[in-house]
RNA sequence: UGGGGAGUCGCCAAGCUGGUUAAGGCAGCGGAUUUUGAUUCCGCCAUACGAGGGUUCGAAUCCUUCCUCCCCAGCCA
């Protein structure tokens, strides 16, 4: 049974969607999830998606996948494929609403223009510096730039000449004539177009003047007719200037009423994850990891490819809940998403990591018997499979103590343990790294005898001689730093231990396992196969273990 | 010293149109079942809601003062 994922049972986006709903002000629920596509998307913005689209699949509307592409400089279409790939793998479909701010070019230029005619709009000619200067500060007021009383049809002029490419970088801007001593500062004439002479990985040269971001995306929300334009916290301070643009701009004759409105929350932040978008395009470039899919990185590609699952991350969402509050989800909540949906769909296998050799010593020389083994012992409609049993074993090295610790209950000399759906054995002692056994002949696994040995070890095994040598990676942590709140110097607080690679012995059903498989390895946690070979280890079984 | 936000158990988070002993999850602790020391199951885990005043028969919920933390001075998003 999937989890919906719904990010929390009740939050305060859904009771500002229902009121909208119930005022009858807005008809549906029209989100959209609108990634720059300037790198591969992480671990935070699944919950930004699950948010996003999960609104509109309880109220009735829909989501719109929509590339902020208004920064040529930046963004590239491999980011825009790997991001498509990741939405989908979370579960969610957008099609037909695909969109991309690049598209509105024309439009977004025409209310521009509309803007300038009304007088709300002009072309300075100050430098970045200057105008930076003029800005004021926090506490005081800012200038008037000399250009800002230019006359419109100058200004129109300018506009059409920088769109034109008439102008280097940099010689105009055209900005929004609100205040400048507006106390928020966002409101102090904000740009909406900057010149740039750059290749776009969409429009190619066709423009040389780009939207900023105040400028297009609320107009975008108004174009695509969102209803809930949901962004993270920093954006408090833009939703003024938000409504302003689109506001004039349907005072100009071009959007019907209600227009969308901005609402913010906090978004996800993990102990020990990194999730800055700057420090992971670092962590590629510089070569620290193999690649934006490595799994020690906490994209989803990286997590898909370390065994993380969909249902895993809506399950995540639905926990942390959605609020204004800044947030630090503890690493366990996660894991344990992930271990409760893993839980439900991982078939069991035999697999030994730290491979050591037993021996059962009355066991006839050739014998080989196949056991039955439930691939998932609370499932019995997932049926059964062999598993060839044979008197040479690989077994876990811990599961063997010579000398026994307080509380061990697993094989030691003496000791009577049963090896999984097969006999019950006891040891008899090691012998040059081998570990000596008799077994019961009328103790196997489901046979009328084998109620009368009762032992409380029951560990798991592999027959050697069938054995399928496998390389596993065991990822125990992602490329992290190495504690909360450490990363003073990003680089090097990461915690580069993190991948061990153990030389296993697996049950010959795995051999058939095909990528992306996942698996219990019984008391090894989760694994799964990788396309690359081997297994990679997704989350370790919760620790009861320790005493 | 400007503006915008936020403060409920170690971490999240309901509740906040005032009214029984403040939901739930993660973590932790104790126990039961168990051919994974897993899973599952049961129990425990805030006289307390950033602090102080006030209103009220009654406040986490209303008023007030204060404290703490976060965001904003890109022609990034």
């Amino acid at each position: 049974m999937n989890k919906p994922g719904f990010p929390s049972a009740s939050n305060f986006i859904r009771q500002i969607v229902e009121a909208d709903l119930a005022s009858g002000n807005y008809k549906e629920v029209v989100t959209r999830f609108p990634p720059e596509p300037n790198g591969y998307l992480h671990f935070g913005h699944a919950k930004s998606i699950c948010l996003n689209f999960g609104l509109p699949q309880q109220y009735g509307g829909r989501c719109h996948l929509r590339f902020d592409d208004t920064n040529p400089t930046k963004e590239e279409q491999e980011y825009v494929d790997s991001i498509k790939a990741a939405v989908r793998w979370l579960g969610f479909e957008w099609q037909p609403h695909e969109y991309f701010a690049s598209d509105y070019f024309e439009r977004l230029y025409q209310f521009a223009e509309a803007l300038i005619e009304r007088g709300q709009a002009y072309v300075d000619s100050q430098s970045a510096e200057e105008m930076r200067r003029s800005r004021g500060t926090l506490t005081e007021p800012g200038a008037n730039s000399p250009f800002r009383d230019r006359a419109i049809e100058e200004n129109a002029r300018l506009f059409r000449e920088m769109r034109d490419g008439r102008h280097a970088d940099g010689a105009h801007v055209l900005r929004a004539k609100i205040d400048m001593r507006a106390p928020n500062l966002n409101l102090r004439d904000p740009v909406m177009y900057r010149i740039r002479h750059a290749h776009h990985h969409r429009t190619g040269d066709k423009w040389c003047i780009y939207p900023t971001y105040d400028w297009a995306h609320g107009l975008s929300d108004c174009i695509e007719g969102v209803t809930h334009s949901i962004c993270t916290l920093e954006f408090e301070d833009h939703r003024p200037l938000y409504d302003w643009f689109n506001e004039r701009v349907a005072e100009a004759g071009f959007f019907q009423r209600p227009l969308a409105k901005q609402i913010e929350f906090a978004r996800l932040n993990l102990t020990y994850v990194v999730l800055s978008k700057r420090k992971l395009i670092q962590l590629v470039d510089e070569k620290h990891v193999a690649g934006w899919d490595d799994p020690r990185m906490p994209t989803l590609a990286g997590a898909r490819r370390r065994g993380y699952t969909p249902g895993g991350f809506r399950l995540l969402a639905e926990r942390i809940g959605v609020a204004k509050a800044h947030q630090v989800i503890e690493f366990s909540v996660l894991e344990d998403c992930m271990r409760e949906d893993l839980n439900e769909r991982a078939p069991r296998r035999m697999a030994v990591l730290d491979p050591i050799k037993l021996v059962i010593e009355n066991y006839p020389a050739d014998k080989v018997e196949l056991v039955q083994v439930p691939n998932h012992p609370q499932k019995p409609d997932w049926g059964k499979r062999d598993v060839p049993f044979s008197g040479e074993l690989w077994i876990e090295r811990e599961d063997f103590q010579e000398k026994p610790e307080k509380g061990y209950f697993r094989l030691y000399p003496g000791n009577e343990v049963r090896l999984r759906y097969g006999y019950v054995v006891r040891c008899i002692g090691i012998d040059n790294g081998v570990v000596r056994c008799t077994y019961q002949p009328d103790s196997r696994s489901g046979s009328a005898g084998a109620d009368k040995y009762k032992v409380k070890g029951n560990i798991h095994w592999v027959s050697a001689k069938h054995a399928q040598a496998a390389q596993v990676r065991l990822y125990d942590r992602l490329f992290n730093v190495a504690e909360p709140g450490a990363a003073h110097d990003f680089l090097q607080d990461l915690n580069p231990q993190s991948v061990k690679l153990a030389q296993a012995q697996l049950e010959p059903s795995l051999k058939d396992a095909k990528p992306e498989e996942s698996f219990q390895f019984e008391r090894h946690g989760y694994f799964i196969a990788d396309a690359a070979g081997g297994f990679n280890r997704t989350v370790t079984l919760r620790d009861a273990w320790k005493k």
